[in-house]
DNA sequence: GTTGATAATCTCAACGTTGAGATAAAAACA
DNA sequence: TGTTTTTATCTCAACGTTGAGATTATCAAC
């Protein structure tokens, strides 16, 4: 069973039989796993009526722990977006009543974004229905694979120095 | 050693311990590692003053094989983007000289699209390069681990409906 | 050979991100 | 203490994509 990266590496060697095109049978596919993976995790999102960037900073402090709060750096390391996409994220969740925009006590040029009662009640009411859904799309994978998955994937990361979450 | 997303799955373990978050650890992955590999892939088109987009649909024309054209709805489905997104491709990389837009003579509803002799000379010269860029990318794997890291990527992917370039 | 459905592309406003710059505060150091 | 450097966030114009709609052409069926 081929996708369609078997098909474009076979038009490479056809082509280019020169080159060895091995490193985009893994590039490529990273590519457009990722690319297919967002188009069914946007659908079950809206289906709550967030953004996949909303649950992404609503996860980002549910996990964090009590009082599900972080500085607004934190959430730019996490969410590997700039400062101006972060500073625009919180208005519209300040304005949607899922997170507060808090000073900082210690550091006046810090931001403190705290979820909401309501912002931590839709993350723990999503949590178990998403990695349900995360699961479904990786059902193709017996448990073996998907453990030799996750292995190769943490170490291409770490290897590229994604060793932080801010 | 581990990366970004293993101290993700701790913290979610801690917070959720009813929620076994498994999926996340080859969702997230995928995801953090199509982002890092994009970043550095558009270090390298760049050095070649060429955006990422248009190095693909270079690659696609080119790899297609003479007289390297496409139907402007098959660049739609390479590269998984709207027909709008190609619309305004195909008008930037015309006037910058690297495709032609020719009328279809069987379906005058359908655009071909053509490498010009320069796209097709910069494409020819990038590829070398590209490829040893990625392997570069890929170093931290070794054969067996990167063989078998893309049958699991494909397995996913076929599963997912990815078996068509278009 | 009309009619209706389908297909390919283009148009365009809305949207979110980027990247550079501004602002202000904290830290480092002389 | 005063000066310089670094850090954290916000601002904003430029950019590219999306998604819906418009246009034009082809195909299927009658």
């Amino acid at each position: 069973m081929g996708d369609a990266v078997d098909l474009l590496l076979d038009q490479w060697r056809r082509e280019r039989p020169d080159v060895d095109p091995w490193p985009m049978g893994v590039v490529g596919r990273v590519s457009r796993l990722a690319k297919l993976l967002n188009r069914e995790l946007k659908e079950f999102f809206a289906s709550y009526g967030l953004e996949h960037w909303e649950f992404d900073v609503l996860a980002t402090l549910r996990r964090s722990g009590p009082p599900y709060e972080l500085a607004a750096g934190t959430l730019v390391k996490a969410a590997m977006v700039t400062s101006g996409a972060i500073t625009n994220r919180i208005d519209r969740m300040v304005a949607k009543g899922l997170v507060d925009r808090l000073p900082d006590e210690g550091d006046r040029r810090s931001v403190r974004v705290r979820l909401t009662d309501r912002g931590l009640a839709l993350v723990d009411e999503m949590l178990a229905p998403h990695v349900a859904n995360e699961e479904r799309l990786l059902a193709a994978l017996d448990p073996r694979d998907r453990d030799h998955l996750a292995d190769a994937l943490r170490t291409l990361l770490a290897s590229l120095g994604d060793t932080t979450l801010g």
